[in-house]
DNA sequence: ATAATTTGTCATTGC
DNA sequence: CGGCAATGACAAATT
């Protein structure tokens, strides 16, 4: 390969050595100046004189940077973390749908409730409503987690209903962690303290929860929506009955079909391997699991910070400054004397992955193991972006810097001056042949990176011909846009890398907040089964003017906005369920 | 040997 | 106007 590369160089040689003149004549220069012949002999020598020095130049940055990459890399690859994130979420919300399909099952589940009590409701007209939204959001839940969660043998009807209870507590105690509960278990408490004492178990893991956090809950529960907001689930049992498919939950707004198949999907993942309890520490993990990407805070503000205009980027920052200090400081030595002034900054801004990214120097880097020939192991190449921040003596005469370039840390050993002279010569850039061919008494590096106060001057101390000023101005020009491109091009990848993590935090925080509402759905879900055994508990022991308890099928009890609870005829309750489920249907549409 | 990537160069644009 | 940086496009070089 090597030799055959040397083909293509020669022949491109010839091809630069055209253009070479052409851009000599529009520069100015003469062509008396530099004959072709000239510059093919020019071209010859370059090739067949090899400059350490220049190549010393190239590597130096290079090298640097190439080893910067190589952290970066590993870098990267511990990003892929992230990657697998999305396609959790993505299976997850493939396979919430199947899970939408058995709503069947929890009214079933709760149908065995309602029989067994079931027509004796007599609630209060608000009651209804409320019953009706939670009944709504019930066979949403229970669609999605009912399989899993009610397992409960089908026995009596009663049976089945405290059955229901005992195993969401359970749950609860995995999935409650946040305060909802705590709030509805109060709530609960001012309405009944037997409704605890029912689902013993249930009612235990909630009172632990309540007092940390019911805010949310509680706002939404307010003190006449808890009653409603409780008593739905029992309503499901006897709305099945009665009038279960017409209730509309007015909560069930916030439950889109979507966003129910997700609930469902998140239900199984929690259940699968997201404890509740374990789900603060599951989403802290995955914030870190991002750890590459960092919080989606830090990248916007970095990706605005290193370049301004274009692009967000951000988080790396933050990581690249401890981890990659080491690395980022050989990169940035190689940055400068390259001269790639410019994005130091930017890199330093960038994760360590980026920035070598952005550098861009992977081809470098193996050129630079290759150089290092003599020791293979990727460490030995450090000692060569040492080297490379040393580059400065660069300037020297090439011959000086040949000597001097590579050999110093002793890779020197086996090969022989000729050997690395010639990965010397195959590293030189055309400009840099050219530039030896045109005999320019500087180094490219120099040409190219010198402000130009200091490049005047250089060029002051020594009489160029035209051809050499031409080809130097050319070299400077290339050399500018050549740091120019790579900057850009890293540029463009931070904006991408920027964007990926962006993307990823975007994925987590949905999972998060997908987590944060099944929770919430199944505290509601718990809450409602509560209410629907205070409700029976309050209902079975009401008592007639002659001691006879009332059917459930001809009365109902409401919860009154003042606090009071209502027995009502089954009739007046249903009525007025159906006027204010109907409104908030008008709304949503 | 070919396909895919990376890097260098040029032309253009805007500052 | 000249210089320079940024960037798209194309070509050469590498992998």
């Amino acid at each position: 390969m090597g030799w055959e590369s040397h083909l293509t160089a020669a022949s491109a040689d010839i091809d630069l050595i055209d253009i070479l003149w052409r851009q000599d004549i529009d520069l100015g220069a003469g062509r008396e100046i530099f004959d072709y012949s000239h510059r093919q002999k020019e071209q010859d020598v370059d090739k067949d004189l090899q400059d350490g020095a220049e190549r010393e130049d190239t590597w130096s940055g290079e090298g640097a940077e190439a080893l910067a990459r190589n952290l970066l890399v590993d870098g990267e690859t511990g990003e892929s973390f992230p990657a697998q994130f999305p396609a959790d979420i993505s299976s997850i919300t493939e396979a919430v749908p199947s899970e939408s399909e058995p709503p069947g099952l929890q009214n079933n589940l709760l149908s065995p409730l309602l029989t067994g009590t079931e027509s004796p409701f007599d609630l209060e007209q608000q009651w209804q409503d409320l019953m009706s939204i939670m009944e709504m959001q019930a066979m949403e839940v229970n669609t999605s987690t009912s399989e899993i969660l009610y397992s409960a043998p089908p026995g009596d009807p009663l049976s089945t209903n405290y059955s229901l209870a005992p195993n969401t507590p359970i749950n609860q105690n995995v999935s409650l962690h946040q305060a909802s509960l705590g709030g509805c278990s109060q709530d609960f408490s001012l309405f009944s303290p037997e409704v605890e004492s029912l689902p013993a178990a249930s009612s235990s893991a909630l009172l632990p929860l309540v007092p940390s956090n019911s805010t949310s809950l509680n706002s939404t529960f307010g003190s006449t929506n808890l009653a409603g907001l409780f008593f739905p689930p029992q309503l499901n049992g006897t709305a099945n009955d009665t009038a279960g498919p017409e209730l509309p939950d007015p909560l069930g707004g916030l439950l889109d079909e979507a966003m129910l198949d997700e609930i469902s999907l998140m239900d199984l993942a929690i259940e699968e391997g997201f404890n509740p309890v374990q789900a603060s520490q599951l989403e802290e993990e995955f914030d870190s699991d991002s750890g590459l990407s960092l919080d989606s805070s830090h990248s916007p503000s970095s990706l605005s910070s290193s370049e301004g205009s274009s692009s967000s980027s951000s988080s790396s920052s933050s990581s690249s400054a401890s981890s990659s200090s080491s690395a980022s400081s050989s990169a940035s030595s190689s940055f400068s004397e390259e001269g790639a002034v410019g994005y130091s900054s930017d890199s330093e801004t960038l994760d360590l992955e980026e920035a070598e990214g952005a550098v861009g120097y992977q081809p470098e880097y193996s050129k630079l193991c290759r150089m290092s020939y003599q020791d293979p192991s990727p460490l030995s190449c450090l000692p060569y972006l040492e080297h490379v921040g040393h580059n400065h003596t660069y300037n020297m005469a090439p011959s000086a810097l040949d000597a001097a370039d590579l050999p110093p840390p002793g890779a020197l050993k086996k090969g022989g001056k000729e050997k690395q002279a010639d990965f010397l010569d195959k590293q030189m850039s055309r400009d840099e042949h050219r530039a030896r061919a045109m005999k320019i008494p500087f180094t490219n590096d120099k040409i190219i990176n010198l402000p130009v106060e200091e490049f005047n001057e250089l060029l002051s101390k020594y009489q160029l011909s035209e051809a050499q000023l031409s080809l130097i101005r050319d070299i400077r020009r290339r050399g500018k846009n050549k740091m120019a491109a790579q900057n850009c091009r890293k540029r463009k990848l931070d904006t991408i890398l920027n964007l990926e993590r962006d993307v990823e935090d975007l994925q987590r925080d949905k999972a998060r907040l997908l987590r944060e509402k099944v929770e919430f759905l199944r505290s509601l879900r718990q809450m409602k089964q509560k209410v629907q055994s205070l409700y029976q508990e309050v209902f079975g022991r009401l008592r007639d003017e002659n001691g006879r308890p009332y059917s459930p099928s001809q009365y109902a009890l409401q919860y009154a906005g003042d606090g009071s609870v209502l027995l009502i005829p089954r009739t007046l309750a249903d009525q007025q369920a159906r006027r204010q489920e109907r409104k908030p249907k008008d709304r949503r549409k």
